[in-house]
DNA sequence: CAAGAAATCATACTATCGGGTGAATGATAT
DNA sequence: ATATCATTCACCCGATAGTATGATTTCTTG
């Protein structure tokens, strides 16, 4: 018997937000001060914009880096074993997925049966789709008979296989 | 403890930079008419520093992005034409994946399993794992109930969707 | 406005899959 | 030597998937 847990962490936590929020207040009244610094040497404007750029735009970074980080850890459990196995991975979740809109539309694949082959690729029975999708189970049976003939596929096993190929799907 | 490296190309590019530069040159100009509406209307710092945040924040959050996204080669579809026992490859298209033996062995699969795995992954019927493993259906059966149970899913969509996410296949 | 694509649903039938159970063999470890 | 595991195979039955065919509606496009 296995029980496996798996728990997926974005780092989009209090802390970080805190985090955030406390850079965020310095940072403004950082420019309260350089805003009376202006007022008062009305000259340096450029050396101000550029400051606020520069400060801004790294600011944009490293919270884009803090969010898009994603932490996944696999804990095994087996009760033949007396002590708990911990078991650390370093997932590495594509996030920057980009679908290749052209062989999409080149095939005719459209928007609703690309929503059913990601499910499919979920692991999701036809029921499933059904009810994720509020359709009846025939129609998702539709989708799927057309998406396999698109994609020159017999079997969703198959549909899966290729689509992630032809980079359809992550 | 895993350590698994993935060639990450950056999409550091001339033309991203460009794009970059031309994105900041307009915010600035943006800027520059927002500073003169400033100095009109004194009131409005408040709001001014805030849009200057956002912009700056949203810049720098998409220029993360831009930087941080993987590129990927399309691979050549080969089609498969008449024959009477359709040989499926196990994962070709990554050559530099390591399998997670430690995972493997603690989830307790075994080879055989794990070829049953591949073929299921490759899209293949269990009629057609058994033709080519050169195995009985029932036994290809068992294998892959075995698989499931010890996988914890209870479809082979499931399975492939699994095994992938645990770097058991490529 | 007509043609076509997209999405919806239905019925009927066949194929494949998955669960449950049992069992035989050979290798390996205790 | 015996217990365990991996591999092999079998039978049954219900669930799920896939094919074929036809139909309605909505929305876009020529």
């Amino acid at each position: 018997m296995h029980f496996i847990f798996e728990a997926d962490m974005k780092a989009f936590t209090l802390r970080n937000i805190l985090l955030y929020a406390l850079a965020m207040a310095g940072v403004l009244l950082l420019l309260q001060w350089m805003e009376f610094q202006f007022l008062v040497i009305n000259r340096a404007a450029e050396v101000y914009i550029t400051g606020i750029a520069i400060i801004f735009t790294s600011l944009g970074i490293w919270l884009a880096q803090k969010l898009t980080r994603t932490k996944k850890e696999v804990i095994k459990e087996t009760i033949v074993v007396e002590k708990e196995v911990i078991v650390y991975r370093a997932g590495v979740a594509d996030e920057t997925f980009i679908p290749d809109t052209k062989t999409i539309s080149n095939l005719g694949i459209s928007q609703r049966e690309l929503e059913v082959l990601s499910l499919i690729a979920a692991g999701a029975t036809n029921q499933e789709i059904a009810d994720q999708l509020f359709v009846s189970l025939n129609t998702v049976k539709t989708h799927t008979s057309r998406l396999f003939e698109k994609l020159d596929v017999s079997r969703r096993t198959q549909a899966v296989e290729k689509a992630k190929r032809l980079h359809l799907i992550p």
